[in-house]
DNA sequence: ATGGCCGGCGCAGCCGGA
């Protein structure tokens, strides 16, 4: 099964986009974040004729994630874990069935943290320690699950093509990096990196034309369970839909794990 | 070499993004 996570930068503004895109890429799941919507303005219904189940944890003009599913969702849960006057809407997970177990599949949208120094990057540090320990938790479970999303840490120097216009940046702290760190070290696959030692970006800026001169960073991640990883079969990035009319500056990007609906 | 964008909100121009 396809499970592919995608910033699509405001639901309104891609559904042509992400219609097509869902027609031939053919996901079985989709994460998406930055949906910029409230619940009842996402626009479900030319996803739900595409055969999805959708589940949204909006909120209004910014932020926003939602769970697309061809399979039903035996759960869905809003929020992350560990602090309840948190009012962003930054994660999803659900549960599915498949033959012989579930699989569980978290969607994120990381802060960007920006700029460094202030409340906004000590707000993202908090937030990834709440995703490390939820994360330790979910390992207890022994369940396959995917936490993909857009983690807005650009992981390693191979991650950007300009590493050194990163240095300041949020994206790119040592902070940043080694909290992304500790989720792997926890047992945790960056699925991407386990099938490619090659240089793979997710973001290219709409500014200063970027994406033609392929200035971009790798900071869409999908991290799996040792369960997961263990049927990982393929991983990998539609970099083509960068190019299309109208684009989101994020790519989808996908897995590919050996379990049959 | 430098600087160059976009979506939402709401109807001008700012906020937030990365």
């Amino acid at each position: 099964m396809k499970i592919a996570t995608w910033n699509i930068n405001g639901v309104k503004a891609r559904i042509e986009s992400l219609v097509a895109w869902l027609k031939e890429a053919a996901p079985e799941i989709v994460v998406l974040q930055e949906i910029k919507s409230v619940d009842e303005g996402f626009p479900r219904e030319p996803i739900e004729s595409l055969g999805y189940n959708v589940a949204t944890h909006g909120q209004k003009g910014f932020n926003g994630v939602a769970i697309l599913s061809r399979l039903p969702f035996d759960e869905v849960t809003r929020g992350l874990p560990g602090d309840p006057d948190d009012v962003q809407s930054r994660y999803i997970e659900a549960v599915v069935s498949v033959k012989g177990g579930v699989v569980r599949v978290g969607g994120l949208y990381l802060p960007n943290g920006n700029p460094i120094g202030t409340e906004k990057f000590t707000y993202k540090l908090a937030w990834m320690r709440r995703l490390e320990a939820h994360a330790l938790a979910l390992l207890a479970l022994e369940e396959p699950v995917v936490l993909a999303g857009d983690y807005n840490v650009i992981p390693e120097p191979i991650d950007a093509k300009r590493p050194q216009n990163w240095l300041g940046d949020a994206l790119y702290q040592p902070e940043s990096r080694e909290a992304y760190r500790r989720l792997t070290g926890l047992g945790y696959t960056d699925a991407l990196r386990s099938v490619t030692d090659e240089q793979v970006f997710t973001f290219w800026d709409y500014q200063a034309g970027a994406f033609q001169k392929n200035d971009g960073i790798r900071i869409d991640h999908a991290l799996l369970s040792p369960q997961a990883a263990d049927r990982l079969t393929a991983a990998g990035t539609d970099r083509h839909v960068r190019a299309w009319e109208k684009p989101s500056d994020h790519i989808p990007v996908w897995i590919e794990l050996g379990f049959e609906p």
